[in-house]
DNA sequence: GGCAATGTCTACCAATTGGTAGAGAAATTT
DNA sequence: AAATTTCTCTACCAATTGGTAGACATTGCC
């Protein structure tokens, strides 16, 4: 068979590179070896995309915009405090759950060093502007406790990616987490990020 | 100058290996790009360590030394609850303020594709159940908030990580953060933990 | 001063890397 | 059916990779 399949290829090869810069890096990942993975030529690859850093940005961009949805679906819901905070969690869970390797990615691209740290920040500031609006707002609202909206943003991711890049860990040792202790992860989480971010109850009024 | 400096060298490629391994993951970084940052050549480098992977290791074990001495200091003091977990996030910024490299590399090699993830695993490990018997233990005594202990320190040691990272995401990006925001941030995180850790009041007693 | 040990270097090497040039098959257009 | 476009391939290539072999300089010991 050739010059048939049409552009599914183009998109075959980016779910592969994909899985591949999120588990083994941009450094780590060959031309050679992903064509390999998905039964082509590196070639192929390269007729796709002119080069591999084109490839990168072509896959960081499209988990981007996962990404993207995955928020913005959350945020349809209209919520607010801690309930919002919870339906984000969920749904960044379920993105984690089935489609680990976009957290893999994440990894990859938040390091300092990344061939490509920039582009994913500016894919990912305006997600990040919002965030730290809507905490912002839900602390003089009082519906979340007050502290620096920046860095209670940057503690919940820390803590989120933590626990899902965990779940990533177990998966690699052999350990097919169960459904259940997927959940149990989620409603752990669920518990310290709510006690975190609960308002303390206001002060026996003063004089 | 020939055959002079004695082993120093030895520790010099260690120190830049650290660094750069941190900076560039394993796959990024190579021999003769190290070597060129130390002025030497490097068959120099395979001189005092037999290849690129015995020389990563060696530096996991450099690294895990550091790591390991810290928490020792900072558990040496035998506080008790959430005074403990102050006293070890203290020192862990410390370490990662002085030595920010050291964060770098953990997070190289807590990567499940890592060349030793597993090596780190074994030297972490001890740390690991002697926090998580801690957390038990202060659970039990009523002192931090119940929950999973496993988990719980999963969530701490992200946000740990995550917050120091950030600080290492600053300097790259030009950003030399100040004293003030190193002291601010860590403030931050500490209130977070506080918020999460601190038991619940008893509920008021039953029937 | 001779000599072995130590430490750094030059000279190579085979394998792998990202990338170019262009042949050739299938599908589409004319 | 001829021509063109689309797609994948074979054949290369220069640069870089981790690593080997061994020359040569310095040091400390006798």
């Amino acid at each position: 068979m050739r010059g048939v399949a049409g552009s599914d290829t183009r998109r075959r090869i980016l779910d592969t590179a994909l899985t591949a810069f999120g588990r083994d890096g941009y450094a780590g990942t060959s031309l050679d070896g992903l064509a390999a993975e998905l039964g082509i030529r590196k070639q192929t690859i390269l007729y796709w995309f002119p080069s591999k850093l084109d490839l990168f940005e072509a896959v960081v961009d499209d988990a981007a915009v996962d990404l993207a949805d995955a928020f913005d679906e959350a945020a349809a819901g209209g919520l607010a405090g801690l309930d919002q905070v919870q339906a984000i969690v969920d749904r960044v869970f379920r993105l984690a759950v089935h489609r680990p390797q976009v957290l893999g990615l994440v990894r990859e691209v938040t390091r300092p060093e990344s061939p490509t740290a920039s582009r994913l920040g500016t894919r990912i500031r305006p997600l990040y502007d919002r965030a730290r609006d809507f905490l912002t707002r839900e602390m003089e609202a009082g519906r979340i406790r007050r502290s620096d909206p920046a860095m209670l943003l940057l503690s919940l991711y820390s803590a989120v990616v933590g626990m899902v890049t965990e779940l990533e860990v177990q998966r690699t040792v052999g350990f097919e987490p169960t459904l259940r202790s997927t959940v149990m992860r989620r409603r752990e989480l669920m518990r310290f990020l709510r006690a975190a971010l609960t308002p303390e109850p206001p002060p026996p009024a003063g004089p």
